[in-house]
DNA sequence: GACTGCTATATCGATTCGATATAGTTGGAA
DNA sequence: TTCCAACTATATCGAATCGATATAGCAGTC
């Protein structure tokens, strides 16, 4: 995933290591470490997938190989797994509009699904920690209640997303 | 923080690896991986902060020694540092009745200038994205939004906590 | 008694993290 | 002008973590 996020930033436009960092971070996706970082370059550059261009001191800018467009195509079209992580789903949604709207659809979907499996499970747990201990810790009864509330705002958000993208669809 | 979480499961009462997977992930927190678990028993084994005792098949539950306490103490005590992660933070509050009320609400009050820090940089990276770039991609703003909406969700729930936790302290 | 599925422990290679080293660049005070 | 402090940027290291897989015991069932 971190190697899809690089190719979808460099695919807009040429960037260095440090600016690919700060890219990321305002994605919102995370402050991925430089250890993470300067491998995954590595790595692309040796599937010929990404090239560096020398820049002023000792910056290198990197940009996108033809090679490197079918790489970022086959993992855009490659499925979303039923429990990928929520980074993973974030990055997919940073790159969404590469692919058609049904397609679109169907990725937010899945994802829907797996976020309803797990609201299931939380509120399971949450009913059985209430009931069964019935002195349980607060905090952990915060926590889960909060983890539960905010799966369920991520539903609706992903539900509003794709309301959006049919209301789109249909007046196109 | 995941031999702190394992050490204060554990703490509660004797589990098995297994077990401990469970319980870790129904606190909310995460399905941590055998790869990472294991190895985490095996560095409290060796820091002989945890001990086996075999049972039936190939069971074995594992049990917080003496010394085991006093590194939970350590772990509890020690500051959380200006940018914890979300986990980190998590595996704390599950833990945080070990610490006296004052100490709780110093721990979330952190956690809380953490947040709006957070919550400041993406205001302003998300204005910049707004006007700068006209038509900046529609699942890139959501996503920038969904995450500062989620924030602000979060410190409004900690805001509660606190309250609470100054509310039961006054009426003690 | 064989088979299927579940529980449970364990390990492997690849990836990621957090910390640190190193060097170029900028700006400001002495 | 020179020095130094702060910031930008690339890079690497060891430890922690992940995801996948191997293995084995145990329960039910046909």
């Amino acid at each position: 995933m971190l190697d899809f996020a690089i190719l979808g930033l460099l695919m807009e436009r040429p960037r260095h290591g440090y600016e690919l960092r700060r890219a990321l971070a305002e994605l919102g996706f995370w402050k991925v470490s430089f250890g993470s970082l300067y491998p995954a370059i590595r790595r692309l550059e040796k599937r010929e997938a990404i090239e560096a261009t020398k820049m002023s001191g000792r910056r290198k800018a990197y940009q996108v190989t033809e090679g490197g467009q079918e790489v970022f195509d086959l993992l855009l079209q490659s499925d979303p797994d039923a429990n990928e992580t929520d980074r993973a789903f974030q990055v997919r949604l940073a790159f969404l509009r590469h692919l058609p709207p049904d397609r679109r659809i169907q990725v937010m979907d899945r994802r829907r699904r797996g976020l309803s499996t797990q609201l299931k499970t939380a509120r399971e747990i949450l009913v059985a920690a209430r009931s069964a201990t019935k002195n349980k810790d607060r905090y952990r009864i915060a926590l889960m209640e909060h983890a539960m509330h905010s799966t369920e705002a991520d539903i609706a958000w992903l539900d509003g997303l794709v309301a959006a993208e049919r209301g789109v669809a249909s007046t196109v």
